[in-house]
DNA sequence: TTGCAACCTGTACCCAGGTACAGGCTTACC
DNA sequence: GGTAAGCCTGTACCTGGGTACAGGTTGCAA
């Protein structure tokens, strides 16, 4: 028998605030666990594994809805296949997380451009011509 | 003499709405404008330059704090000269910019290594060492 | 002069991802 | 069995960048 954590172990094991995991219950991420005879949580010593997946699919550029849908698929199975569930989100991730790279790249270009330049103030900036800031072009607003 | 602008003209042409503009106001992004005798705002022409460079600056990756922080520097200058205020600051943009790319691109190698490996469950995948997701070393939680 | 669009203020709400606090119960150890 | 640490619930609050709504006033044209 594994031994079960207490809500304060749990936190501390995983590297998170105890409120957060039952923010995490709340949200449907992490299951509810087991009570003791007054009330207390008692987890089994998989939640941090649960936890560790959780913080590494967040870091992979997942929503906790996003990290919901992909816990709670459950379908244990590894191997070869392709076109599943989890490949199909990841897959797509992958290109959002290249476009962002891409935008930042832009972005990286621009203020290179505007220390080269030699640029000290951005309203004057805007209104020469001389100033390699993107003024017009880059007001796309989609990701500030 | 240029003509004033009122609010929802000014939204129109920034392509932002009028609730923003009164909230960059209160933000101190926006110096508040003249007023019409009767209390509604008359915004010179150039704030529509200065709503583009906000636009651009939040686009730099600058939140609006630093935005504001910026803008009312208005020392009008523009040349050569090096570590000036707006130099420094997007000095230190471009290097955190720079990290954010560096580890999207940690992420995006992670990510096609899991495609790659055919993984389809996160919680199988943890426990496997087949699996080439880093659940261990990622949770460095800075960025989420 | 009347009618309506555009504007005003203030306040509340939205999203994500948590964090904090109050007041009361449980568990563990001496 | 006492006491302190730990846990419980519920609710409120935080940041960032806005958006929405209610109810009242102005501006402008017919």
């Amino acid at each position: 028998m594994t031994t079960e954590l207490r809500s304060g172990e749990l936190a501390e094991a995983a590297g998170v605030h105890q409120q957060t995991l039952r923010y995490y219950e709340r949200r449907g991420l992490l299951a509810e666990p087991r009570r003791s005879p007054g009330g207390h949580r008692l987890y089994p010593a998989e939640a941090v594994v649960t936890l560790r997946v959780i913080k590494t699919a967040q870091r992979l550029g997942f929503t906790l809805d996003e990290v919901a849908e992909l816990v709670d698929l459950g379908t244990h199975r590894h191997g070869r296949r392709r076109d599943t569930s989890l490949q199909r989100r990841a897959a797509a991730k992958l290109t959002e997380i290249e476009a962002r790279i891409a935008d930042l790249r832009t972005i990286a270009t621009s203020l290179r451009a505007a220390l080269d330049a030699g640029c000290d103030d951005l309203a004057t900036c805007a209104t020469t011509d001389c100033c390699p800031l993107p003024f017009a072009d880059l007001d796309r607003g989609d990701r500030p």
